[in-house]
DNA sequence: TCAAAAGTGTTAGATTTACACCCATGA
DNA sequence: TCATGGGTGTAAATCTAACACTTTTGA
């Protein structure tokens, strides 16, 4: 039985902008297009949606085939479905972007697929619509992460209020006051401090804390 | 020439939760289904995707067949693409969010279509997915209010500052200060206060407003 | 002993919220 | 004349933003 025959198919694929936090920068993960068309170009890592799954099982899978990571944050950025986006043939794509702890990504693991983590701010010219993948991935993922505490997936499961703070100032491309964001983490019972106290970054040693994702569901009183 | 034939393809639809606000109230247009299957089922109102045409170029057209009307402020809303979502078929559909004036939407051509509006807080069960579309994008609409002076897209373009408070207190669904919204206003050099006065709601009568787009563009101090 | 990062409070200014009465008019 | 919606200002409370010094410790 066929409902649609009069109209005409096309190929859906998804791109995954994958959000990494390393050395104080925001980045994302690229790597060469070994296909064709478009070989050799530098290029969002995807794949296609198959028959019997769906548009977000299609992106979990993806990500997880190139980072071996699951449970993801991941969102959708969109449909990009210009006729000569791709060309070769007509496919359109569904971004979806994705945050994780870069240190969680197995170094081989991630060299066997060619990518590399760059800086958002140095992100070369890309395959096909992928530049604007990026841009509206990034500022839907600035709104998510001042509307709820998803950032502690950029991070290690325990990180020192420094690294919490570079990496918000980071994605927001603007310092913040060192006091007033520490007060407004005090304030917030989810973030908790442990007796842990990690000293690869100063001498004196900074606390380690951790975010208490129970404790956020009870009292979700978020405000960056 | 042939690159992606390994991979299956999918007939990709476009559905528009079309905004207006009259009564006081925010309204959506739905209809009951004319095809199979689904027939008879409460439903936005969609196209197919043709081999010609872009994602959003397919979503213009379905508006303005709907509607008759062009530039209208529109956004996408996202894919919706569980395999199952057709009873019928693999069909991935791109939901999309229009603002519309009401008055300017041909009753003749609404009727024709067998279309109507639907107070947003009395959605009945429609076809497939589609309130999960409607729920989505009536967030992103209530953002964008609150972001950007779009709310003038669902009003005649002189309006008074009561039909303008009673359209935010409608797509925010909370009452607002009559004084401190109005303070507001005041501060937005781009609503201009016209001569005119509207008395079909009032003895007294109410001054009519617009949007001057230029004065926007220049200094864009938009905070509702 | 000193360089480098961690940690800590206060205050002025800006923003937000709450609130009540007079006005103009047509019925 | 009166019922109805239109129009207006002030003050308290809250939130935001600016700001500088002490602590700890390994090199």
């Amino acid at each position: 039985m066929t409902f649609y025959n009069e109209h005409s198919k096309v190929w859906l694929s998804v791109d995954c902008i994958i959000f990494g936090f390393d050395e104080g920068k925001l980045k994302v993960l690229i790597g060469k297009r070994q296909m064709d068309p478009g070989r050799g170009e530098w290029s969002l890592y995807g794949g296609f949606v198959a028959a019997d799954e769906s548009v977000d099982d299609a992106a979990t899978r993806t990500l997880y085939e190139l980072t071996g990571l699951r449970n993801l944050f991941m969102r959708q950025v969109g449909a990009f479905g210009n006729v000569d986006r791709d060309p070769g043939e007509r496919v359109v794509s569904i971004a979806y972007y994705a945050l994780i702890n870069v240190k969680d990504y197995d170094d081989e693991l991630r060299l066997q697929h060619g990518v590399k983590w760059v800086d958002i701010n140095e992100i070369p010219q890309l395959y096909s619509d992928h530049n604007e993948m990026v841009r509206k991935a990034r500022k839907l993922m600035q709104q998510k992460l001042a509307q709820e505490p998803v950032g502690f997936r950029l991070l290690p499961s325990l990180f020192t209020l420094t690294q919490l703070q570079n990496l918000y100032e980071a994605v927001n491309g603007a310092e913040l006051d060192k006091r007033n964001f520490r007060k407004r983490i005090k304030e917030m019972d989810f973030i908790e401090k442990t007796e842990l106290v990690d000293k690869t970054s100063s001498k004196r040693g900074a606390y380690l804390y951790r975010f208490n994702k129970r404790a956020y569901n009870e009292a979700p009183n978020f405000k960056i």
